[in-house]
DNA sequence: CTTGACCTTCCCACCATGTCAGGGTTCATG
DNA sequence: CATGAACCCTGACATGGTGGGAAGGTCAAG
Protein backbone atom coordinates (compact mmCIF):
# COMPACT_ATOMS: atom_id res chain seq x y z
CA UNK A 1 0.00 0.00 0.00
CA UNK A 2 0.82 3.65 -0.17
CA UNK A 3 1.69 2.69 -3.46
CA UNK A 4 4.41 5.71 -4.22
CA UNK A 5 4.90 7.62 -1.29
CA UNK A 6 7.88 7.25 0.11
CA UNK A 7 7.65 5.11 3.02
CA UNK A 8 9.28 7.56 5.37
CA UNK A 9 5.92 8.17 7.60
CA UNK A 10 7.20 11.66 10.22
CA UNK A 11 8.74 14.04 7.85
CA UNK A 12 6.26 14.52 4.78
CA UNK A 13 2.84 16.51 5.74
CA UNK A 14 0.80 13.21 4.54
CA UNK A 15 -1.15 15.78 2.63
CA UNK A 16 -0.22 14.15 -0.43
CA UNK A 17 -1.06 10.72 0.01
CA UNK A 18 -2.57 8.98 -3.12
CA UNK A 19 -4.84 6.05 -3.74
CA UNK A 20 -5.79 3.31 -6.00
CA UNK A 21 -9.37 3.77 -7.10
CA UNK A 22 -10.07 0.56 -5.57
CA UNK A 23 -9.14 2.37 -2.03
CA UNK A 24 -11.26 5.49 -3.23
CA UNK A 25 -14.09 3.08 -4.01
CA UNK A 26 -13.68 1.59 -0.53
CA UNK A 27 -12.98 5.02 0.91
CA UNK A 28 -16.06 6.97 -0.82
CA UNK A 29 -18.35 3.87 -1.49
CA UNK A 30 -18.68 4.39 -5.20
CA UNK A 31 -17.88 1.96 -6.82
CA UNK A 32 -14.74 1.60 -9.02
CA UNK A 33 -17.07 1.27 -12.33
CA UNK A 34 -18.44 4.27 -11.67
CA UNK A 35 -15.40 6.37 -10.59
CA UNK A 36 -14.19 5.57 -14.43
CA UNK A 37 -18.09 6.23 -15.23
CA UNK A 38 -17.87 9.40 -14.37
CA UNK A 39 -13.92 10.04 -15.39
CA UNK A 40 -15.61 8.91 -19.14
CA UNK A 41 -18.88 11.27 -18.99
CA UNK A 42 -16.51 14.41 -17.37
CA UNK A 43 -18.60 14.49 -14.66
CA UNK A 44 -14.74 14.20 -12.65
CA UNK A 45 -11.74 15.25 -14.30
CA UNK A 46 -9.31 12.78 -15.30
CA UNK A 47 -7.00 12.28 -12.60
CA UNK A 48 -3.29 11.38 -12.73
CA UNK A 49 -1.78 8.14 -13.29
CA UNK A 50 1.10 6.17 -12.15
CA UNK A 51 3.95 5.57 -14.73
CA UNK A 52 1.85 1.83 -14.91
CA UNK A 53 -1.05 3.60 -15.71
CA UNK A 54 -3.50 3.53 -12.59
CA UNK A 55 -5.47 5.95 -11.70
CA UNK A 56 -4.67 7.67 -8.66
CA UNK A 57 -6.64 9.83 -6.53
CA UNK A 58 -5.66 12.43 -3.81
CA UNK A 59 -8.17 13.55 -0.72
CA UNK A 60 -9.64 16.34 -2.77
CA UNK A 61 -10.72 13.57 -5.36
CA UNK A 62 -12.14 11.60 -2.64
CA UNK A 63 -13.91 14.35 -1.16
CA UNK A 64 -15.58 15.19 -4.54
CA UNK A 65 -16.32 11.60 -4.55
CA UNK A 66 -18.29 11.42 -1.65
CA UNK A 67 -19.87 14.78 -2.56
CA UNK A 68 -21.26 12.62 -5.64
CA UNK A 69 -22.55 9.75 -3.35
CA UNK A 70 -24.27 11.61 -0.93
CA UNK A 71 -26.14 13.60 -3.52
CA UNK A 72 -26.87 10.15 -5.30
CA UNK A 73 -28.07 8.91 -2.21
CA UNK A 74 -30.50 11.83 -1.98
CA UNK A 75 -31.89 10.91 -5.46
CA UNK A 76 -30.26 13.60 -7.62
CA UNK A 77 -29.96 12.92 -11.39
CA UNK A 78 -26.78 13.17 -12.87
CA UNK A 79 -27.48 15.99 -14.69
CA UNK A 80 -28.26 17.60 -11.44
CA UNK A 81 -24.60 16.84 -9.89
CA UNK A 82 -23.17 18.24 -12.73
CA UNK A 83 -25.15 21.42 -11.53
CA UNK A 84 -24.13 21.11 -7.92
CA UNK A 85 -20.43 20.03 -8.27
CA UNK A 86 -19.84 23.10 -10.36
CA UNK A 87 -21.79 25.29 -7.65
CA UNK A 88 -19.91 23.50 -5.14
CA UNK A 89 -16.90 24.66 -7.09
CA UNK A 90 -17.98 27.96 -7.56
CA UNK A 91 -17.07 30.25 -4.38
CA UNK A 92 -19.46 32.89 -5.51
CA UNK A 93 -22.49 30.67 -6.11
CA UNK A 94 -26.16 32.40 -5.10
CA UNK A 95 -27.20 30.21 -2.49
CA UNK A 96 -30.67 29.99 -4.32
CA UNK A 97 -29.78 28.53 -7.18
CA UNK A 98 -29.12 25.78 -4.93
CA UNK A 99 -32.13 26.18 -3.38
CA UNK A 100 -33.60 26.30 -6.42
CA UNK A 101 -32.83 22.77 -8.00
CA UNK A 102 -33.37 21.35 -4.25
CA UNK A 103 -36.56 22.69 -4.31
CA UNK A 104 -37.18 20.94 -8.40
CA UNK A 105 -36.20 17.68 -7.33
CA UNK A 106 -38.66 17.61 -4.34
CA UNK A 107 -41.05 18.38 -6.37
CA UNK A 108 -40.09 15.67 -8.81
CA UNK A 109 -39.93 13.38 -5.71
CA UNK A 110 -43.16 13.88 -4.89
CA UNK A 111 -44.43 13.71 -7.77
CA UNK A 112 -43.03 10.58 -8.22
CA UNK A 113 -44.83 9.66 -4.56
CA UNK A 114 -47.50 10.73 -5.63
CA UNK A 115 -48.31 8.18 -8.89
CA UNK A 116 -46.97 5.24 -6.37
CA UNK A 117 -49.24 6.12 -3.96
CA UNK A 118 -52.18 6.22 -6.90
CA UNK A 119 -51.10 2.47 -7.67
CA UNK A 120 -50.87 1.37 -4.09
CA UNK A 121 -54.95 2.63 -3.16
CA UNK A 122 -55.95 1.04 -6.48
CA UNK A 123 -54.05 -2.10 -5.70
CA UNK A 124 -54.98 -2.07 -2.05
CA UNK A 125 -58.62 -2.01 -3.16
CA UNK A 126 -58.26 -4.69 -4.99
CA UNK A 127 -56.77 -7.13 -3.13
CA UNK A 128 -59.41 -6.47 -0.57
CA UNK A 129 -61.55 -7.86 -2.75
CA UNK A 130 -60.01 -10.74 -4.03
CA UNK A 131 -60.38 -13.78 -2.71
CA UNK A 132 -57.01 -15.20 -2.34
CA UNK A 133 -57.55 -19.15 -2.43
CA UNK A 134 -58.31 -22.05 -4.97
CA UNK A 135 -61.23 -19.80 -6.99
CA UNK A 136 -60.13 -18.80 -10.07
CA UNK A 137 -62.43 -15.17 -9.72
CA UNK A 138 -59.99 -12.31 -9.05
CA UNK A 139 -61.22 -8.94 -8.81
CA UNK A 140 -57.53 -8.04 -10.06
CA UNK A 141 -57.59 -9.72 -13.00
CA UNK A 142 -60.83 -8.39 -13.85
CA UNK A 143 -59.51 -5.01 -13.37
CA UNK A 144 -56.97 -5.21 -15.45
CA UNK A 145 -59.11 -6.34 -18.43
CA UNK A 146 -61.16 -4.05 -18.31
CA UNK A 147 -64.51 -5.46 -17.37
CA UNK A 148 -67.90 -3.69 -16.30
CA UNK A 149 -65.85 -3.40 -12.95
CA UNK A 150 -67.98 -3.33 -9.71
CA UNK A 151 -65.14 -2.96 -7.44
CA UNK A 152 -63.10 0.06 -8.46
CA UNK A 153 -64.73 1.66 -10.50
CA UNK A 154 -61.56 2.37 -11.36
CA UNK A 155 -60.94 5.30 -8.71
CA UNK A 156 -61.67 7.84 -10.70
CA UNK A 157 -62.88 9.86 -7.71
CA UNK A 158 -61.43 9.89 -4.46
CA UNK A 159 -57.76 10.94 -6.03
CA UNK B 1 -59.05 2.33 -43.42
CA UNK B 2 -60.86 -1.47 -43.08
CA UNK B 3 -57.75 -2.55 -45.01
CA UNK B 4 -58.68 -5.93 -46.15
CA UNK B 5 -62.14 -6.67 -45.22
CA UNK B 6 -65.08 -6.35 -47.75
CA UNK B 7 -66.67 -2.75 -47.92
CA UNK B 8 -69.76 -4.50 -47.30
CA UNK B 9 -70.96 -3.71 -43.59
CA UNK B 10 -73.94 -4.99 -42.67
CA UNK B 11 -74.11 -8.60 -44.16
CA UNK B 12 -70.90 -9.22 -42.13
CA UNK B 13 -71.00 -10.38 -38.47
CA UNK B 14 -68.35 -7.55 -38.08
CA UNK B 15 -66.77 -9.96 -35.31
CA UNK B 16 -63.66 -10.13 -37.54
CA UNK B 17 -62.64 -6.70 -37.56
CA UNK B 18 -58.94 -6.44 -38.10
CA UNK B 19 -56.75 -3.14 -37.30
CA UNK B 20 -53.73 -2.11 -38.41
CA UNK B 21 -50.48 -1.12 -35.61
CA UNK B 22 -51.43 2.19 -35.89
CA UNK B 23 -55.09 2.02 -34.98
CA UNK B 24 -54.37 -0.63 -32.78
CA UNK B 25 -52.10 1.76 -31.00
CA UNK B 26 -54.59 4.64 -30.75
CA UNK B 27 -57.25 2.28 -29.38
CA UNK B 28 -55.56 0.96 -27.11
CA UNK B 29 -52.94 3.33 -25.85
CA UNK B 30 -50.44 1.56 -26.35
CA UNK B 31 -47.58 3.11 -29.04
CA UNK B 32 -47.14 0.76 -32.51
CA UNK B 33 -43.73 0.75 -31.23
CA UNK B 34 -44.21 -1.22 -27.81
CA UNK B 35 -46.46 -3.24 -29.83
CA UNK B 36 -43.55 -4.53 -31.68
CA UNK B 37 -41.26 -4.47 -28.90
CA UNK B 38 -43.85 -6.90 -26.65
CA UNK B 39 -44.12 -8.60 -30.00
CA UNK B 40 -40.46 -9.69 -29.61
CA UNK B 41 -40.03 -10.61 -26.66
CA UNK B 42 -42.81 -12.44 -26.82
CA UNK B 43 -45.28 -11.05 -23.94
CA UNK B 44 -47.45 -11.30 -27.02
CA UNK B 45 -47.78 -13.89 -29.66
CA UNK B 46 -46.79 -12.75 -33.51
CA UNK B 47 -50.08 -11.57 -34.82
CA UNK B 48 -50.90 -12.60 -38.61
CA UNK B 49 -49.64 -10.46 -41.36
CA UNK B 50 -51.34 -9.25 -44.61
CA UNK B 51 -50.14 -10.23 -47.80
CA UNK B 52 -48.04 -6.67 -47.64
CA UNK B 53 -46.88 -8.13 -44.93
CA UNK B 54 -48.37 -5.57 -42.41
CA UNK B 55 -49.31 -6.78 -38.79
CA UNK B 56 -53.17 -6.78 -38.52
CA UNK B 57 -54.84 -6.94 -34.77
CA UNK B 58 -58.36 -8.28 -34.02
CA UNK B 59 -60.33 -7.22 -31.25
CA UNK B 60 -59.10 -9.58 -28.58
CA UNK B 61 -55.89 -8.61 -29.48
CA UNK B 62 -56.63 -4.84 -28.56
CA UNK B 63 -58.58 -6.33 -25.25
CA UNK B 64 -54.95 -7.64 -24.37
CA UNK B 65 -53.14 -4.77 -25.31
CA UNK B 66 -55.39 -2.92 -23.15
CA UNK B 67 -54.52 -5.28 -20.35
CA UNK B 68 -51.35 -4.81 -20.44
CA UNK B 69 -51.56 -1.18 -20.57
CA UNK B 70 -53.66 -1.12 -17.48
CA UNK B 71 -51.30 -3.10 -15.67
CA UNK B 72 -48.40 -0.71 -16.93
CA UNK B 73 -50.78 2.19 -15.38
CA UNK B 74 -50.46 -0.06 -12.13
CA UNK B 75 -46.61 0.06 -12.08
CA UNK B 76 -46.50 -3.69 -12.69
CA UNK B 77 -43.10 -5.05 -14.43
CA UNK B 78 -42.86 -6.38 -17.51
CA UNK B 79 -41.69 -10.11 -15.73
CA UNK B 80 -45.04 -9.44 -13.62
CA UNK B 81 -46.82 -8.98 -16.42
CA UNK B 82 -45.97 -11.80 -18.20
CA UNK B 83 -47.26 -13.53 -15.22
CA UNK B 84 -50.38 -11.92 -14.87
CA UNK B 85 -51.22 -12.33 -18.68
CA UNK B 86 -50.57 -16.31 -18.11
CA UNK B 87 -52.66 -16.20 -15.14
CA UNK B 88 -55.77 -13.96 -16.73
CA UNK B 89 -55.57 -16.57 -20.00
CA UNK B 90 -56.03 -19.67 -17.56
CA UNK B 91 -59.34 -20.22 -16.71
CA UNK B 92 -58.66 -22.64 -13.58
CA UNK B 93 -56.01 -20.01 -11.56
CA UNK B 94 -56.25 -20.42 -8.28
CA UNK B 95 -56.55 -16.15 -6.96
CA UNK B 96 -54.09 -16.73 -4.54
CA UNK B 97 -51.30 -16.30 -7.03
CA UNK B 98 -52.88 -13.33 -8.81
CA UNK B 99 -53.03 -12.01 -5.39
CA UNK B 100 -49.92 -12.35 -4.19
CA UNK B 101 -48.37 -11.24 -6.86
CA UNK B 102 -50.32 -8.05 -6.23
CA UNK B 103 -48.95 -8.14 -2.65
CA UNK B 104 -45.82 -8.29 -3.70
CA UNK B 105 -45.68 -5.26 -6.27
CA UNK B 106 -47.77 -3.04 -3.26
CA UNK B 107 -44.73 -4.12 -0.86
CA UNK B 108 -42.01 -2.76 -3.39
CA UNK B 109 -43.81 0.13 -4.43
CA UNK B 110 -44.15 0.95 -0.73
CA UNK B 111 -40.40 0.47 0.27
CA UNK B 112 -39.88 2.72 -3.00
CA UNK B 113 -42.16 5.46 -1.47
CA UNK B 114 -40.46 4.73 1.90
CA UNK B 115 -37.09 5.39 0.47
CA UNK B 116 -37.98 8.95 -1.83
CA UNK B 117 -40.02 10.05 1.62
CA UNK B 118 -36.62 9.99 3.65
CA UNK B 119 -35.21 11.57 0.72
CA UNK B 120 -37.77 14.49 1.06
CA UNK B 121 -37.30 14.79 4.40
CA UNK B 122 -33.74 15.39 3.69
CA UNK B 123 -34.10 17.51 1.25
CA UNK B 124 -36.69 19.62 2.69
CA UNK B 125 -34.71 20.46 6.32
CA UNK B 126 -31.54 21.67 4.41
CA UNK B 127 -33.86 23.70 1.82
CA UNK B 128 -35.17 24.95 4.98
CA UNK B 129 -32.32 26.05 6.52
CA UNK B 130 -30.87 27.50 2.98
CA UNK B 131 -31.09 31.62 2.82
CA UNK B 132 -31.87 31.04 -1.27
CA UNK B 133 -30.26 34.61 -1.91
CA UNK B 134 -27.21 36.00 -3.66
CA UNK B 135 -24.89 34.98 -0.47
CA UNK B 136 -22.85 31.99 -0.97
CA UNK B 137 -23.15 30.16 2.04
CA UNK B 138 -25.36 27.02 1.66
CA UNK B 139 -26.01 24.50 4.13
CA UNK B 140 -27.44 22.23 1.24
CA UNK B 141 -24.25 21.67 -0.28
CA UNK B 142 -22.51 21.87 2.65
CA UNK B 143 -24.26 18.40 3.52
CA UNK B 144 -23.57 17.12 0.45
CA UNK B 145 -19.64 17.73 1.17
CA UNK B 146 -19.62 16.00 4.31
CA UNK B 147 -19.07 19.51 6.48
CA UNK B 148 -19.20 18.77 10.49
CA UNK B 149 -23.25 19.47 9.56
CA UNK B 150 -24.60 21.79 12.44
CA UNK B 151 -28.21 21.27 10.43
CA UNK B 152 -29.35 18.11 9.93
CA UNK B 153 -27.20 15.36 11.72
CA UNK B 154 -27.75 13.59 8.45
CA UNK B 155 -31.35 12.44 9.84
CA UNK B 156 -29.81 9.36 11.86
CA UNK B 157 -32.75 9.47 13.93
CA UNK B 158 -36.31 10.20 12.77
CA UNK B 159 -36.54 7.41 10.48
C1' DC C 1 -49.09 7.34 -61.81
C1' DT C 2 -48.27 10.23 -58.03
C1' DT C 3 -48.76 11.55 -53.41
C1' DG C 4 -49.04 11.08 -48.67
C1' DA C 5 -50.06 8.31 -44.91
C1' DC C 6 -48.96 4.37 -43.12
C1' DC C 7 -46.21 0.22 -42.47
C1' DT C 8 -41.69 -2.72 -42.32
C1' DT C 9 -36.91 -3.80 -40.20
C1' DC C 10 -32.81 -2.38 -38.00
C1' DC C 11 -29.94 0.52 -35.31
C1' DC C 12 -28.96 3.94 -31.68
C1' DA C 13 -29.96 6.54 -27.21
C1' DC C 14 -31.32 7.20 -22.55
C1' DC C 15 -29.73 6.28 -17.00
C1' DA C 16 -27.01 4.16 -13.65
C1' DT C 17 -25.01 0.17 -12.74
C1' DG C 18 -23.17 -4.57 -13.14
C1' DT C 19 -20.55 -8.34 -15.26
C1' DC C 20 -17.24 -10.50 -17.88
C1' DA C 21 -13.04 -11.22 -20.71
C1' DG C 22 -8.34 -10.66 -21.79
C1' DG C 23 -4.52 -8.52 -20.51
C1' DG C 24 -1.06 -5.44 -17.69
C1' DT C 25 1.03 -3.63 -12.97
C1' DT C 26 2.39 -3.72 -8.28
C1' DC C 27 4.44 -5.54 -4.42
C1' DA C 28 5.39 -8.78 -0.76
C1' DT C 29 7.26 -13.02 -0.16
C1' DG C 30 10.15 -16.97 -1.24
C1' DC D 1 15.38 -12.04 -8.88
C1' DA D 2 11.18 -14.65 -9.71
C1' DT D 3 6.70 -15.75 -8.72
C1' DG D 4 1.89 -15.27 -7.38
C1' DA D 5 -1.89 -12.80 -5.43
C1' DA D 6 -4.22 -8.83 -5.60
C1' DC D 7 -5.11 -5.23 -8.04
C1' DC D 8 -5.74 -2.35 -12.23
C1' DC D 9 -6.56 -1.35 -17.39
C1' DT D 10 -9.94 -1.12 -21.56
C1' DG D 11 -13.82 -2.51 -23.95
C1' DA D 12 -17.99 -4.86 -24.82
C1' DC D 13 -22.56 -6.25 -23.45
C1' DA D 14 -26.83 -6.36 -20.31
C1' DT D 15 -30.49 -4.43 -17.69
C1' DG D 16 -35.91 -1.94 -18.44
C1' DG D 17 -39.02 0.51 -20.87
C1' DT D 18 -39.32 3.78 -24.14
C1' DG D 19 -38.25 7.04 -27.87
C1' DG D 20 -36.15 8.47 -32.31
C1' DG D 21 -34.74 7.96 -36.85
C1' DA D 22 -33.21 6.00 -41.43
C1' DA D 23 -34.17 3.51 -45.57
C1' DG D 24 -37.44 1.33 -47.90
C1' DG D 25 -42.20 -1.15 -48.91
C1' DT D 26 -47.56 -0.85 -49.23
C1' DC D 27 -51.89 1.10 -49.56
C1' DA D 28 -55.74 4.04 -51.03
C1' DA D 29 -57.26 8.16 -52.96
C1' DG D 30 -56.79 11.75 -56.39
Amino acid sequence: MNLHTPSNTARVPAKAARHTIGRAATLTGVSAKMIRHYETIGLIPRTNRTPGNYRTYKDSDLHTLRFIQRARTLGFSMAQIRVLLSLWRNRSRPSAQVRKLAIDHVMELKAKIDAMQAMVRTLETLVQHCHGDTRPECPILEDLAGEPDKVTSRQKASR
